[in-house]
DNA sequence: GTCTATAATACGATAGAC
DNA sequence: GTCTATCGTATTATAGAC
């Protein structure tokens, strides 16, 4: 892997583990395995890198979830195994865990990309319960006419199986 | 106020707003208005004042559910009052978000009186789900029979309506 | 491209005048 | 008790050798 790449994966664990504000740049070097000059020579400075790194999970984020959520199967099949990989992503790069991060929230440029990814799976979740819905009215169903809450709930309830509660 | 008060009332503000390890002394020192010597006169340094910042957030924190939780009302109307204070009191003293802080969980010294105010809750709000409880199987209800969840559900729904789901 | 040396600033803490 | 001056270290970044 290329020193460039290290840096990032190492802002990625970073970030993680220290959020933006307790990540400093002694710190991606050293675990990194470079020198000063090596960093700032890739990238203009801490922010730089940050903004790379927070892309590159933001696009991981959302391939994993287009994998998931595009696959064959009903809409409840899609979204729960969606739902059962979320944690198993969120380990390398927890998006949401970022927005506690007060110079994080601070800068525009850095929040944009994860503002793009929530935006997207939005879109992404309510497009895969739109087309549940469709087929469970093609169906015959009334459970859609109900609520919107029941609607979805009828849609992910796996068959023969009423929701808890 | 003091200027011993000042300094635990500006680290109760920046440990809400940027966390332990973004809350600098001099950041401290300009809020409260007081010099350096000041700071290091009353405490010892930024880990003894945030120990102080800390407790006093975890002493509001208690006080303040023990009004809501132990007054008079039913099990359900005290847990609303509760609940519905939750927010307000979090503004002023978000203990848990605290924990998202690498260098705080690194230091039992700092989250021990976070743990024990989460702790101390629980079992607050076990008691008086387990008053609910007891009240609940003495006026004839078999709510408390069916599973523990349908029980809890039961005593916290207000008379004559269904829980939500 | 990578390294070491170095600089400017901020952090966390201390000393000592008042 | 409070202030200013100062210190040692870490951070963030640059310069320049290789």
């Amino acid at each position: 892997m290329g020193t460039r790449e290290r840096l990032i994966t190492s802002m990625q664990a970073l970030l993680w583990e220290r959020e933006y504000v307790g990540t400093s740049p002694k710190a991606i070097q050293q675990r990194a395995g470079v020198g000063q000059g090596s960093m700032f020579h890739h990238f203009s400075g801490k922010p730089d890198l940050a903004l790379a790194a927070i892309q590159r999970c933001a696009e991981q984020r959302q391939s994993f979830a287009q994998m998931r959520l595009s696959g064959p199967g009903t809409a409840f099949a899609r979204i729960e195994a969606f739902l059962l990989q979320e944690r198993r992503v969120l380990q390398g790069c927890q998006l949401g865990r970022l927005t506690a991060d007060h110079e994080f929230v601070a800068n525009p440029d850095l929040h944009r990309p994860v503002d793009e990814t929530f935006v997207w799976l939005r879109q992404r979740l309510a497009g895969v319960l739109q087309g549940g819905y469709v087929l469970a009215k093609a169906a015959g169903s009334d459970a859609p006419y109900y609520s919107p809450v029941r609607g979805v709930l009828a849609i992910l309830a796996p068959q023969g199986k009423k929701p808890l509660h």
